[in-house]
DNA sequence: CTCAATTTGTTCGTATGTATG
DNA sequence: ACATACATACGAACAAATTGA
């Protein structure tokens, strides 16, 4: 161990992925450009104050993620093409949310038909008599980014179980005209992912992730839809309009007069 | 190194590590309550598919937090008094975000006075001519939160200098009757800390961070406050009302009467 | 009080991974 | 590339404390 351990006992994690984790940082945020040639191994032996083996062993990470090649006599030299990180944008408002998820199609997991009432957090309003649970699992080109656990009124689910099997739930609400949504909001930590949630998202165990808690309450004060969903932390950006006068385009032009519009399958 | 090693294999973190970060969490989202006995070694081996020893260096690692105390022949058992986490809310609205940062006391680290202009996103408007860069670092119970990086126009710094090191830059601008506010918007994804970043925030290189892209456009629509925000990401928590109505209590019944009274833009 | 069941604590041997100089 | 030291992980066996019958 260096004598300037300073920060790094305070984890106990390999000193070469702490080193590889902020390397990978500096690229992925555009501090190391695309083709440019980083720091010789001296320098980041100085930066770090690791070994030099240690160094050669964060690049080997990162040249096993094709985000860097070194060459001998030559340097270590950036990926031209790194791949930019796909955003998933997590919208802020109840009508950009319905419409960015609209033709999203869940892949269910498993139904319960008799479950507990979910967790409430303060505002999150009263408990329905009955819950179902619907769990399922999000994806995108072929990768999984999120896996819901939602617990949706039972009668809510009874007004067409078919639909909420089929379609993104909170959509399939919005298009429900005998449901009056009084308030809906979510909340979002940064948590880390169990065994479960690691093998689905084919992340490891421990890490980072969004933890979202989405409700929606009806008219008598009913929590009717109660998500949580743990997404990848790696795919995920949030955009919040302070003054809620964005200029961006679309968004909300289109009254959500109508109901889901049948989503059309992506993946098998 | 087990037969099973599916998913652990994804990331190079020790075993034991991401077993205690699971276990962790349990402890903290009320999974395992405070007093409750958990697992057995034997249960929790099977569960994890780890060896026993494996399983106690991971209870090692919570009983070094205080979050577990094990006791020979008894079992495993959850602290009493497991220190709930204090969030710190990251509002997402202007009145409520500059109403919660109001009595802040950035603890600064550096002013410079001729920098380049910070690097501007999509919507983030043009840059200005100059900037200054503001760095600090933010305190909660002698606690360090946040770390930021702000680009403050040049012209808008000279405004008031003394003030804008006293308060919180964003408040300050609030105050300022020759800014006119047009647009506010902030972007949050999920990082992890670089070595500067560790060292202020007292957590482990690589450690999750929540980043925060904070900007201010004025009504010639430059990009006059730019701050670039880390977060530990085991104290933050959004709460995102998404149909503008939420019926909490406090927040904003006092009619911040010096507050900004421009941007009063909100949707119903 | 003793016994047996349960549960955590300890140790050994081995293999591989991590980090230094 | 090498020699060294220490950390991680496994499986298995055994020891010690607790509990209740």
């Amino acid at each position: 161990m260096s004598k300037l351990l300073k920060s790094y006992d305070r984890s106990r994690i390999p000193l070469y992925i702490q080193v590889a984790s902020v390397m990978r940082q500096r690229i992925q945020s555009g501090q190391w450009a695309p083709g440019q040639r980083i720091s010789t191994l001296e320098e980041l032996e100085r930066e770090f104050q690791v070994a030099r083996v240690t160094v050669r062993q964060a690049i080997g990470v990162l040249q096993d993620d094709g985000l860097l090649h070194a060459q001998q006599g030559r340097g270590t030299y950036v990926s031209d093409l790194t791949p930019s990180r796909h955003w998933f944008k997590l919208e802020t408002t109840w009508d950009e949310l319905i419409e960015s998820i609209r033709d999203n199609v869940p892949q269910h997991i498993s139904l319960e038909e008799n479950v507990a009432a979910p967790a409430l957090q303060a505002n999150d309003g009263k408990a329905a008599d009955a819950y179902v649970l619907l769990r399922s699992v999000q994806y995108r080109d072929n990768e999984p980014y999120s896996l819901v656990n939602l617990h949706l009124a039972r009668y809510i689910f009874d007004l067409n179980p078919k639909l909420f099997m089929r379609a993104p739930a909170l959509s399939t609400i919005a298009g429900l005209s005998q449901v009056k949504v009084a308030y809906a909001h979510q909340t979002l930590v940064i948590g880390s992912a169990d065994p479960e949630t690691a093998d689905r998202m084919m992340v490891a165990i421990g890490a980072p992730t969004a933890e979202c808690h989405c409700v929606v309450i009806d008219d008598t004060g009913t929590a009717i839809y109660v998500a949580d969903i743990i997404y990848r932390s790696d795919c995920i950006k949030l955009q919040i309009d302070l003054l809620g006068n964005a200029p961006t385009p679309a968004a909300r032009m289109a009254p959500t007069e109508k109901a889901p519009k049948r989503p059309k399958a992506k993946q098998a």
